[in-house]
DNA sequence: TAGGCCATCTGGTCCT
DNA sequence: AGGACCAGATGGCCTA
């Protein structure tokens, strides 16, 4: 198998034997490619007089002393190269004793030393081919991720996690009856502080109707009342503590808690300004015919990319530097993903 | 300087 | 036997 990064070619591996012992017998294994490779013949049983330029390209450079084989004609075991007859005359195939009359030799342990030292080689290569593939296909799922901010590079565990939360949202915004402001940017920050989205986790985030669609969908003002409620911050606390009291008992949530999810909420908060802005990377989706403007848009307009923006929520909040271990839970999603 | 992230090496296991 | 896959070890690089 040759290697797109190193270059390994079977057949450019040559040495020499310096023991001279080389292996006169038939062996199983002298069929194999790799025993062609250690013992210098091609596949039809015979050194090749002319080595491939890939060849010289691969491990003879990776090895700081190449060695030759050995055609001295003494070698009873190695076909000759520089016999003349050879380029008249068909070749000979070689006859190996049969039966009792087989002689078997053991390599040698320096021969032996080199074959493992080969295999393991090969294996690094393998390896590290198969390493980057899955990075190139790790890389292919973060760039199809929205970052935000777009300079963002997330880990390989991030892309990972995101990858899960952001299907998971997308999903619920399919299944949903209702108008949902997804924020992507939300749902990332949400990511990195190293949480699975749950339903009710997405419910709270995401589900509730913005200041902005309360303002202007009035007749949609009716099916939940404007922002974040305390039953929503319940619903999310709930996700992480078996113990915390029920809403109506403010005290009963922790401090750290509370300032765990405060920007999140802070920021769903926010009043936004008038005509609403459209948030980069942000989907909204409206009732056909209703904002067609912004209809299930991904679009950024270029008065919005020079908008001096504040801070964003998620370099101000804790989420953006914890990475906590995204362990396995037992809710009802309970899926161990990553 | 500690910790996180990453690439690479390595040996073991499983499968063909 | 050989390749794919996996997890542990190791060292380099970067950042707070």
């Amino acid at each position: 198998m040759s290697s797109c990064y190193s270059g390994f070619e079977d057949r450019s591996f040559e040495f020499d034997d310096d023991d001279s012992s080389f292996d006169s017998g038939y062996e199983k294994s002298f069929e194999t490619a790799e025993s062609r490779i250690f013992s210098g013949f091609d596949e039809s049983g015979y050194y090749p007089c002319t080595p491939t330029k890939q060849a010289d390209l691969s491990l003879n450079s990776y090895l700081s002393t190449p060695k030759k084989l050995d055609f001295s004609p003494n070698s009873t075991s190695t076909p000759s190269k520089n016999g003349e007859q050879e380029e008249n005359q068909p070749r000979q195939k070689r006859k190996y004793a049969v039966g009792a009359n087989r002689v078997t030799r053991s390599r040698s342990p320096s021969s032996v030393a080199r074959i493992k030292k080969f295999r393991r080689m090969k294996a690094n290569d393998r390896e590290r081919n198969r390493m980057h593939s899955l990075n190139d296909a790790l890389e292919k799922l973060r760039v199809t991720l929205p970052a935000l901010p777009e300079e963002t590079k997330l880990t390989k565990i991030e892309t990972l996690r995101f990858a899960h939360n952001y299907i998971f949202a997308l999903r619920e915004v399919l299944n949903s009856e209702e108008h949902i402001n997804l924020d992507l940017e939300k749902l990332q920050s949400f990511t990195l502080s190293g949480e699975r989205i749950t339903k009710e986790l997405f419910d709270a985030l995401f589900v509730n109707p913005s200041p902005y669609q309360m303002h202007n969908m009035p007749h949609l003002a009716h099916t939940r009342p404007p922002g974040f409620t305390a039953n929503d911050f319940y619903s999310s606390m709930r996700h992480y503590s078996s113990t915390i009291q029920p809403p109506g008992n403010a005290s009963a949530y922790s401090e750290e808690k509370y300032n765990y999810f405060k920007g999140t909420f802070e920021a769903a908060l926010q009043k936004p300004s008038v005509p609403p802005p459209l948030q980069p990377n942000c989907r909204q989706l409206y009732p056909d015919g209703y904002t067609p403007a912004y209809s299930g848009s991904y679009t950024v307009y270029p008065h919005q990319q020079q908008q001096q923006s504040p801070p964003q929520m998620h370099q101000q909040s804790s989420f953006y530097s914890q990475t906590p271990p995204w362990g396995e839970y037992n809710d009802h999603y309970g899926q161990t993903i990553v």
